[in-house]
DNA sequence: ATTGTAGGAGAACGATCGGTATAGAGGATT
DNA sequence: AATCCTCTATACCGATCGTTCTCCTACAAT
């Protein structure tokens, strides 16, 4: 209301969380006017469909979630090996939260498997930004195999959010963290 | 048509097939009908539910998973440890075929992301028994601490699933294998 | 021959889906 | 005061959703 496009904002807000919530084809436009307050018109002029909105929620969840946990890792340590270990203390303590409903990228591959879907398209491009951010750092870490390293890792956090998820167990965290340890010093120590 | 209940097992088979390519949501009662050329009301006399049938479907399909698996990890080696590393031998083949669209059990949970829904419950429980499967196979291994290796290999093999799928890239599947075969090594060396 | 039963074909149910059309209210600019 | 633009409100579109109902056919057991 105040700002020039404060309803798409809210339109995307508040999708996000259904989304995350109930998922995207369970989640009807209409019930996302009702929460968000909006008229069903304005979201046709700020999206094209609801494939276009579902695009951009996806889009600001996973950067609100990456720069959040980012954030996390800088606060938490300073050296890149130890950031790495940071990175799964964060997801360790997000998991065990009550509201902790799983990685909604990942729902939303699951959701619109084909590989040709803007959606799973938009996902897969956001994991290569986040194997490319994981393998700077564990370059800057002294990694032999930075590429290795920062896929492993992924694949313990992917396997960890989902885990967790599927299982309501935030336990599986710790020997997983474990796991992870031991990747980065016998990465970083050879 | 020749055994008793043909249609019932021709209607999950049809079903999980159909939910495996296109969701669960996404895929409706008729084209599940359509595709495996049963009334509509036969359905409905052998499942309460479109509810009822996923969960049933979702059922077959990690039993199937499960028994592929397990038979490809038993013929590929005898040793305890060594049957883990085949395990990820296994995914990685498995990953990269054609037809390979992820894990329909991730994706049940994805789609049905409430703990207390029945299709949720049935995945919860199944990954359950994943993990005791794995850790009897740890603690045959010699491993100090079974079930943290059969949790962290299992995160691993979710991981990969999930990025492999998402990305559309089986690549990643060889440094996952490397990472599982660290952490085999390092719990049954100590 | 008759009855029972499993299944087929299809209409119909109310509800909801994503998306469009229309009419008008509110506020800012000119 | 007139104009423009955003947003609301609501009715509506055809299509599809999961589910139920009715009528009919085929076959097997009695």
């Amino acid at each position: 209301m105040t700002t020039i496009s404060s309803r798409r904002e809210e339109l995307i807000s508040t999708a996000g969380d259904l989304f995350y919530r109930s998922g995207f084809h369970a989640t009807g436009i209409d019930r996302i006017l009702a929460d968000s307050g909006v008229a069903k018109m304005t979201l046709y002029k700020h999206f094209r469909s609801k494939t276009d909105l579902v695009v951009e929620a996806v889009k600001h969840w996973h950067e609100s979630v990456l720069a959040w946990l980012n954030a996390e890792m800088s606060a938490r340590a300073d050296q890149p090996a130890d950031r790495l270990i940071a990175f799964f203390d964060v997801l360790s303590e997000w998991v065990a939260q009550d509201d902790f409903n799983g990685c909604l990228t990942m729902h939303a591959v699951a959701e619109f498997s084909s590989p040709g879907h803007p959606v799973h398209r938009l996902v897969a491009e956001r994991n290569g930004m986040v194997i490319a951010f994981l393998e700077d750092l564990a370059a800057d870490a002294g990694a032999n195999d930075p590429q290795a390293l920062a896929t492993q890792l992924l694949a313990l956090a992917h396997g960890l959010l989902e885990l967790s998820h599927s299982m309501s167990d935030p336990t599986v965290a710790a020997p997983v963290r474990t796991a992870a340890v031991r990747l980065i010093e016998q990465s970083t120590a050879a």
